[in-house]
DNA sequence: TATGAATGAGGCTTCATTCAT
DNA sequence: TATGAATGAAGCCTCATTCAT
């Protein structure tokens, strides 16, 4: 469930200083982490804690205990995919063709979004506390950032938008790809080509408004969920 | 709050048979209406009814004797409102450009949805028993797929979508501007430009994925809020 | 108690001094009584008010208005079936046959329990402020005395009962007579028999505990609903 | 409140597979079933959940978190009693003299309906998902049905009557036992009484209408309570 | 006077959070 | 330290009763 490399450093989801825990708590906190996996995966992360600890087997108040916030026990069931969403990413900037790579790299985006509705809550409302997913939120700005600014350079994409552009419309879409995803699997890649379409530079029409400032779409993400984004 | 044309047809809100409402519980239930009609936009449809009937000053018990479902009050709020879209749905289809008719359509649409959370939440939630809403999304489908359909003809459109295809991507947008709106006003007009570049004749790429039936969509709907759609 | 003079005279239902009712409000009273009459015997006196009148046809406060307590509103509806109650107790108390005519006065005191669940709730329940009921019971208790006298007297009755054992058996029975009614028409004659077997003077035994004294069943009724006997 | 031998299995009561109460909760667990069992004998089944809470001197939810259902608490609170009859009617089907014994088995019940509303409730009302009192119930029948039996065998008890004619009776007269009683401690002895000279053998007339079928009597007490019998 | 609406208390249930063992 | 229960606030709904036209 952690993936191996936790194993030798847990500290760094247990914060700095926890010494390791006992087995038994080891064995409870996968639990939990497990069934919260599979419940922000089907319900969003709004999904009563009571209900994840029934389904982990244990009490409510064990999951209180390992994670006192919300957003701590958020931090833990995403870190892993958006781990791998990072090294994506990595990837990604690596490519000669960098439309191209920023196509491949949304289209693992939108797949984990189309099969986690927590992913897309976590684009659109945001944690409180979790420094890890800022991170992962910056880490997924900069790629954008990067692969865009080179596709502009190589005439493929237009070239009077910028990363938040991009990375709001994706959240705008975000929510409503686990629906279709359960409605017809795999017909998410219809608006997302049609999303990308819309910045692609043959397409171009002036655009009205200036996009959105890093610091104005922060304000728009605690808008809508009330805390600072994630993703 | 009730547009003089509603003075000459009261009748229309209240279904047909109800007796014209004595004037003191006309005055309570258009206090209702309209402390619903705030709270609704400021916070979606999902505002405690209590809470409606405080800002209201009235009992909740009135609130539920005049309407006995949520759905009753949110057609009551957004009857208007909605009647005005039909009234611009019109108009657009009588336009001669019709890519031009369909965008200026859509952009009163963002307008309200920008302004309205519980516009968007109508979207994509759906409400029970909210027949006059019904209508007014079927409505809205038809005047969109008839200017699609002419916007085609005349190139300006790509042929390989759908109106189930740009209603889905307004209804993903719409629960966002909101958020876009109270941050920067009328900055909801850029993405809905980029998301109508994406269905521009010249920008066509083959799309994957064969378009959302009609059923299907309703399916979408039904699964992100637990009832039909109706907008 | 209601003289067939009254049908000239209304004014004794409304109490003494009311003047005599406009035709529309004579017309809603009449109304009103007819849905109680209806609903009290689907449903027992506990109905809510408010679905009386909207079974009327009128406001809730127009019933209120006439009939101020519930009390008023159960009296009027069960003035008639039980004035003929008392009639036929008056035709028991000339037969030859005191026994013959005591079993026949039962069943039609049952035949009407086990068809309106109103009736049974007025032996157990009582109700408060129903002068007339008061009177009908005293007259049923009247007859039902009389006719058990002569009955002992003629060797058919047991005689170490009184009028209250067979009363208070009565109204236990009473309560679930509509229920079997329901099951199968008529089916209520049985455990009546089996009731009646029991206060015959061929089955003596020797009975345990003296009877309750008139005294002590009204408190017994007093105890099971709240309030006065009322049959 | 449990005697000393549910000390010994207190399983019992908790189910099979419950691991066994912390101490405050089961200390909160008893008082609320105390509160109950008052509140239920005061005032039948019917008492606000709220109320007991309140008497128990506990959170409403704690209640609801123990006791998800009434039927729950009502389980608990009459498993005892109940069982109790079962095995007072294991004992009277050992005796001799099979009408002494199902007089004295019947005293016993009607001692307990006399002092307990619930009780009575139970035999009316009938309650959702209670297997344990489905099982007395049950037990109950098969005593009085193999009790008079014999009884009939021995020219006892009148022929023409089986076990649901007892058992309908006997529920009819509960209902009404807790207020002879609070009037006159002991004074049910007296209408129980008269029920059974009803169903001796020389009291003997020809009844009319069969029984009812146990699926009839299921029905009547649906009927009457909306859910299946209890006793 | 006749009418219909407003009221407000009370019931049940659910949940996030805090407390006791 | 690990655990699970208690808590109390809040939501929704229903009804008998009172108030205003």
């Amino acid at each position: 469930m952690a993936p191996s490399q936790n194993e030798k450093a847990p500290s760094q989801n247990e914060q700095k200083k926890s010494p390791p825990l006992r087995s038994d708590a080891r064995r409870n906190r996968d639990l939990l982490v497990a069934a919260a996996r599979e419940l922000f995966a089907e319900q969003g992360l709004n999904v009563p804690l009571d209900e994840i600890a029934k389904r982990a087997g244990v009490g409510n108040a064990t999951l209180y205990r390992r994670f006192p916030a919300r957003g701590d026990l958020v931090e833990a069931v995403f870190h892993e995919d958006l781990t791998s969403v990072m090294a994506s990413g990595e990837e990604a900037r690596l490519a000669r063709d960098a439309w191209g790579a920023l196509t491949a790299y949304l289209e693992g985006v939108c797949a984990l979004l189309a099969r986690d509705r927590g992913v897309g809550d976590l684009m659109t409302t945001g944690i409180e506390g979790a420094p890890t997913l800022d991170a992962i939120h910056a880490h997924n700005h900069a790629t954008v950032s990067e692969l865009m600014r080179r596709a502009a350079e190589a005439g493929e994409l237009r070239t009077d938008v910028v990363a938040e552009d991009l990375l709001f419309a994706l959240s705008a879409l975000g929510t409503s790809l686990p629906a279709v995803e359960a409605t017809r699997p795999g017909s998410w890649r219809r608006p997302l080509a049609l999303l990308l379409d819309g910045f692609r530079a043959e397409a171009q029409r002036p655009l009205p408004e200036r996009p959105l400032t890093p610091a104005e779409t922060d304000r728009v993400y605690r808008e809508m969920g009330g805390e600072p984004p994630a993703v």
